[in-house]
DNA sequence: TTCCATATTGGCAATATCGCCATATTTGAA
DNA sequence: TTCAAATATGGCGATATTGCCAATATGGAA
Protein backbone atom coordinates (compact mmCIF):
# COMPACT_ATOMS: atom_id res chain seq x y z
CA UNK A 1 0.00 0.00 0.00
CA UNK A 2 1.34 3.28 -1.20
CA UNK A 3 2.26 5.85 1.45
CA UNK A 4 0.89 8.66 -1.38
CA UNK A 5 -2.47 6.95 -1.84
CA UNK A 6 -3.40 5.55 1.91
CA UNK A 7 -4.92 8.74 2.00
CA UNK A 8 -6.83 9.16 -0.78
CA UNK A 9 -8.33 5.61 -0.40
CA UNK A 10 -9.26 6.86 3.11
CA UNK A 11 -10.41 9.82 1.46
CA UNK A 12 -12.96 8.03 -0.58
CA UNK A 13 -14.11 5.42 2.09
CA UNK A 14 -15.29 8.39 4.23
CA UNK A 15 -17.46 9.17 1.00
CA UNK A 16 -18.49 5.22 0.66
CA UNK A 17 -19.45 5.21 4.09
CA UNK A 18 -20.97 8.17 3.83
CA UNK A 19 -23.23 6.79 1.50
CA UNK A 20 -23.35 3.19 3.17
CA UNK A 21 -27.09 3.38 4.71
CA UNK A 22 -30.33 3.21 3.38
CA UNK A 23 -31.61 5.84 5.14
CA UNK A 24 -28.91 8.00 3.48
CA UNK A 25 -29.35 6.94 0.00
CA UNK A 26 -32.90 7.85 0.26
CA UNK A 27 -31.87 11.32 1.46
CA UNK A 28 -29.91 11.71 -1.57
CA UNK A 29 -32.26 10.64 -4.16
CA UNK A 30 -35.10 13.23 -2.60
CA UNK A 31 -32.91 15.85 -2.29
CA UNK A 32 -31.32 15.16 -5.94
CA UNK A 33 -34.81 16.34 -6.85
CA UNK A 34 -35.48 18.70 -4.92
CA UNK A 35 -34.30 21.05 -2.00
CA UNK A 36 -35.85 19.89 1.21
CA UNK A 37 -36.00 20.86 5.22
CA UNK A 38 -35.04 18.58 7.87
CA UNK A 39 -38.84 18.55 8.68
CA UNK A 40 -39.88 17.17 5.18
CA UNK A 41 -37.35 14.69 4.79
CA UNK A 42 -38.00 13.53 7.99
CA UNK A 43 -41.21 12.24 7.58
CA UNK A 44 -40.40 11.14 4.15
CA UNK A 45 -37.26 8.63 5.89
CA UNK A 46 -39.68 8.17 8.45
CA UNK A 47 -37.10 8.41 11.35
CA UNK A 48 -37.04 10.57 14.16
CA UNK A 49 -35.89 14.40 13.47
CA UNK A 50 -32.55 14.68 15.44
CA UNK A 51 -31.33 11.11 13.82
CA UNK A 52 -32.01 12.44 10.32
CA UNK A 53 -30.12 16.16 11.40
CA UNK A 54 -27.31 13.46 11.96
CA UNK A 55 -27.65 11.63 8.90
CA UNK A 56 -27.35 14.90 6.84
CA UNK A 57 -24.48 16.35 8.61
CA UNK A 58 -22.96 13.31 8.14
CA UNK A 59 -23.85 13.72 4.20
CA UNK A 60 -23.20 17.16 4.43
CA UNK A 61 -18.75 16.50 6.07
CA UNK A 62 -17.93 14.36 2.60
CA UNK A 63 -19.29 17.31 0.20
CA UNK A 64 -22.56 15.42 -0.93
CA UNK A 65 -25.20 17.91 0.01
CA UNK A 66 -25.02 21.35 1.14
CA UNK A 67 -27.68 23.33 2.94
CA UNK A 68 -28.75 26.97 3.42
CA UNK A 69 -30.88 28.87 6.53
CA UNK A 70 -33.68 30.61 5.75
CA UNK A 71 -35.50 31.51 9.32
CA UNK A 72 -35.71 28.73 10.99
CA UNK A 73 -35.66 26.47 8.56
CA UNK A 74 -32.39 24.44 6.70
CA UNK A 75 -32.57 23.63 3.79
CA UNK A 76 -30.57 20.87 2.13
CA UNK A 77 -30.01 19.90 -1.58
CA UNK A 78 -27.35 17.64 -3.33
CA UNK A 79 -24.61 19.00 -4.45
CA UNK A 80 -22.52 16.83 -6.64
CA UNK A 81 -23.70 16.14 -10.23
CA UNK A 82 -22.68 12.46 -10.33
CA UNK A 83 -24.77 10.47 -8.26
CA UNK A 84 -26.56 9.17 -10.95
CA UNK A 85 -23.97 7.39 -12.57
CA UNK A 86 -23.00 5.99 -9.12
CA UNK A 87 -26.30 4.30 -8.43
CA UNK A 88 -26.86 3.36 -12.09
CA UNK A 89 -23.75 1.27 -11.34
CA UNK A 90 -24.97 -0.09 -8.38
CA UNK A 91 -28.04 -1.41 -9.96
CA UNK A 92 -25.59 -2.80 -12.46
CA UNK A 93 -23.66 -4.65 -9.84
CA UNK A 94 -27.11 -5.93 -8.44
CA UNK A 95 -27.91 -7.59 -11.52
CA UNK A 96 -25.22 -8.98 -12.77
CA UNK A 97 -24.46 -10.34 -9.65
CA UNK A 98 -28.28 -12.48 -9.83
CA UNK A 99 -27.16 -13.66 -12.84
CA UNK A 100 -23.58 -14.44 -11.54
CA UNK A 101 -25.23 -16.47 -9.03
CA UNK A 102 -26.60 -18.63 -11.31
CA UNK A 103 -23.59 -18.96 -13.55
CA UNK A 104 -19.47 -20.20 -14.08
CA UNK A 105 -17.70 -17.49 -11.72
CA UNK A 106 -19.16 -17.94 -8.05
CA UNK B 1 -40.13 6.22 2.75
CA UNK B 2 -42.02 3.79 -0.15
CA UNK B 3 -42.66 0.41 0.44
CA UNK B 4 -40.73 -1.24 -2.56
CA UNK B 5 -37.89 0.95 -2.49
CA UNK B 6 -36.46 0.23 0.71
CA UNK B 7 -35.31 -2.96 -0.03
CA UNK B 8 -33.64 -1.52 -2.95
CA UNK B 9 -31.98 1.21 -1.07
CA UNK B 10 -30.83 -1.55 1.66
CA UNK B 11 -29.54 -3.59 -1.45
CA UNK B 12 -27.40 -0.44 -2.61
CA UNK B 13 -26.43 0.28 1.05
CA UNK B 14 -24.83 -3.33 1.01
CA UNK B 15 -22.81 -2.42 -1.98
CA UNK B 16 -21.67 0.98 -0.56
CA UNK B 17 -21.48 -0.70 3.00
CA UNK B 18 -18.67 -3.64 0.98
CA UNK B 19 -16.54 -0.23 -0.81
CA UNK B 20 -17.07 1.73 2.83
CA UNK B 21 -13.39 0.71 3.58
CA UNK B 22 -9.57 2.01 2.70
CA UNK B 23 -8.28 -1.56 1.93
CA UNK B 24 -11.41 -2.71 0.30
CA UNK B 25 -11.03 0.04 -2.12
CA UNK B 26 -7.64 -0.44 -2.99
CA UNK B 27 -8.37 -4.71 -3.59
CA UNK B 28 -10.90 -3.41 -6.05
CA UNK B 29 -7.95 -0.97 -7.86
CA UNK B 30 -5.69 -4.09 -7.40
CA UNK B 31 -8.10 -6.62 -8.80
CA UNK B 32 -9.54 -4.65 -11.43
CA UNK B 33 -5.87 -4.17 -13.07
CA UNK B 34 -5.25 -7.94 -12.72
CA UNK B 35 -6.52 -10.93 -11.16
CA UNK B 36 -4.60 -11.87 -7.87
CA UNK B 37 -4.53 -14.62 -5.14
CA UNK B 38 -5.24 -13.50 -1.59
CA UNK B 39 -1.48 -14.00 -0.31
CA UNK B 40 -0.42 -11.26 -2.99
CA UNK B 41 -3.10 -9.28 -2.06
CA UNK B 42 -2.09 -9.74 1.65
CA UNK B 43 0.95 -8.47 1.02
CA UNK B 44 -0.01 -5.23 -1.05
CA UNK B 45 -2.59 -4.39 1.52
CA UNK B 46 -0.31 -4.58 4.23
CA UNK B 47 -2.94 -6.89 6.36
CA UNK B 48 -2.67 -10.15 7.85
CA UNK B 49 -4.07 -12.77 5.32
CA UNK B 50 -7.11 -13.96 7.29
CA UNK B 51 -8.34 -10.51 6.89
CA UNK B 52 -7.68 -10.04 3.76
CA UNK B 53 -9.99 -13.49 2.76
CA UNK B 54 -12.68 -11.64 4.88
CA UNK B 55 -12.55 -8.71 3.04
CA UNK B 56 -12.53 -10.65 0.05
CA UNK B 57 -15.85 -12.79 0.91
CA UNK B 58 -16.97 -9.09 1.88
CA UNK B 59 -16.57 -7.97 -1.97
CA UNK B 60 -18.01 -11.19 -3.12
CA UNK B 61 -21.11 -11.49 -1.44
CA UNK B 62 -22.24 -7.95 -3.19
CA UNK B 63 -20.99 -9.50 -6.34
CA UNK B 64 -18.01 -6.74 -7.05
CA UNK B 65 -15.07 -9.54 -7.56
CA UNK B 66 -15.72 -12.92 -8.49
CA UNK B 67 -13.21 -15.62 -7.75
CA UNK B 68 -11.36 -19.18 -9.12
CA UNK B 69 -9.48 -21.80 -8.06
CA UNK B 70 -6.10 -22.75 -9.40
CA UNK B 71 -4.79 -25.83 -6.87
CA UNK B 72 -4.89 -24.13 -3.63
CA UNK B 73 -4.72 -20.77 -5.25
CA UNK B 74 -7.71 -17.80 -5.11
CA UNK B 75 -7.51 -16.42 -7.79
CA UNK B 76 -10.19 -12.87 -7.63
CA UNK B 77 -10.32 -10.21 -9.93
CA UNK B 78 -13.56 -7.42 -10.51
CA UNK B 79 -16.53 -8.76 -12.16
CA UNK B 80 -18.05 -5.20 -12.71
CA UNK B 81 -17.11 -2.85 -14.90
CA UNK B 82 -18.17 0.63 -14.16
CA UNK B 83 -15.80 0.78 -10.93
CA UNK B 84 -14.34 3.68 -12.37
CA UNK B 85 -17.27 5.74 -12.76
CA UNK B 86 -17.60 5.27 -9.27
CA UNK B 87 -13.71 6.45 -8.40
CA UNK B 88 -13.94 9.26 -10.43
CA UNK B 89 -17.38 10.79 -8.88
CA UNK B 90 -15.84 10.18 -5.77
CA UNK B 91 -12.71 12.20 -7.04
CA UNK B 92 -15.17 14.89 -7.96
CA UNK B 93 -17.01 15.17 -4.74
CA UNK B 94 -13.44 15.39 -2.69
CA UNK B 95 -12.69 18.15 -4.90
CA UNK B 96 -15.51 20.31 -5.02
CA UNK B 97 -15.88 20.08 -1.42
CA UNK B 98 -12.66 21.15 -1.16
CA UNK B 99 -13.41 24.14 -3.31
CA UNK B 100 -17.00 24.14 -1.44
CA UNK B 101 -15.67 25.32 1.41
CA UNK B 102 -13.91 27.40 1.21
CA UNK B 103 -16.96 29.27 -0.76
CA UNK B 104 -20.46 30.45 -0.27
CA UNK B 105 -22.78 26.82 0.23
CA UNK B 106 -21.71 25.48 3.24
C1' DT C 1 0.00 -41.63 4.20
C1' DT C 2 2.51 -37.39 6.01
C1' DC C 3 4.00 -32.76 5.30
C1' DC C 4 3.56 -28.13 3.67
C1' DA C 5 1.50 -24.10 1.51
C1' DT C 6 -2.79 -21.67 0.80
C1' DA C 7 -7.18 -20.24 2.13
C1' DT C 8 -11.27 -20.05 5.00
C1' DT C 9 -13.68 -19.86 9.33
C1' DG C 10 -14.26 -19.11 14.74
C1' DG C 11 -13.58 -16.39 18.32
C1' DC C 12 -12.84 -12.27 20.71
C1' DA C 13 -11.71 -7.62 22.26
C1' DA C 14 -11.54 -2.93 20.49
C1' DT C 15 -13.85 0.36 18.03
C1' DA C 16 -17.56 2.48 15.32
C1' DT C 17 -22.36 3.06 13.95
C1' DC C 18 -27.23 3.61 14.88
C1' DG C 19 -31.49 5.70 16.64
C1' DC C 20 -33.97 7.38 20.14
C1' DC C 21 -34.64 10.57 24.04
C1' DA C 22 -33.50 14.70 26.22
C1' DT C 23 -31.34 18.94 26.04
C1' DA C 24 -29.39 22.99 23.79
C1' DT C 25 -29.55 26.48 20.12
C1' DT C 26 -31.45 29.49 16.84
C1' DT C 27 -34.95 32.36 14.81
C1' DG C 28 -39.33 34.68 14.28
C1' DA C 29 -43.58 36.12 16.32
C1' DA C 30 -46.31 37.98 19.99
C1' DT D 1 -38.79 39.54 26.80
C1' DT D 2 -41.33 35.36 26.49
C1' DC D 3 -42.95 31.74 23.72
C1' DA D 4 -43.02 28.31 20.11
C1' DA D 5 -41.18 26.03 16.00
C1' DA D 6 -37.18 24.06 13.63
C1' DT D 7 -32.58 22.19 14.04
C1' DA D 8 -28.60 20.70 16.15
C1' DT D 9 -26.10 18.34 19.77
C1' DG D 10 -25.21 15.11 24.06
C1' DG D 11 -25.72 10.93 25.78
C1' DC D 12 -26.49 6.15 25.96
C1' DG D 13 -27.60 1.31 25.13
C1' DA D 14 -27.88 -1.83 21.23
C1' DT D 15 -25.83 -3.51 17.32
C1' DA D 16 -22.22 -3.93 13.70
C1' DT D 17 -17.45 -3.71 12.02
C1' DT D 18 -12.63 -4.51 12.35
C1' DG D 19 -8.34 -7.24 12.63
C1' DC D 20 -5.63 -10.33 14.79
C1' DC D 21 -4.72 -15.06 16.45
C1' DA D 22 -5.90 -19.57 16.46
C1' DA D 23 -7.93 -23.52 14.38
C1' DT D 24 -9.76 -25.81 10.45
C1' DA D 25 -10.29 -27.15 5.65
C1' DT D 26 -8.16 -28.07 1.06
C1' DG D 27 -4.95 -29.55 -2.36
C1' DG D 28 -0.26 -30.78 -4.10
C1' DA D 29 4.16 -33.02 -3.33
C1' DA D 30 7.10 -36.36 -1.26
Amino acid sequence: MKEKTREQYEARAKIAKAMAHPSRLLMLDLLQKQEMCVNDISEKVGADQSTVSKHLSILKDVGLVGSRKEGTLSYYRVTCGCLDGFFSCMETVLLSDLEGRRLSVK
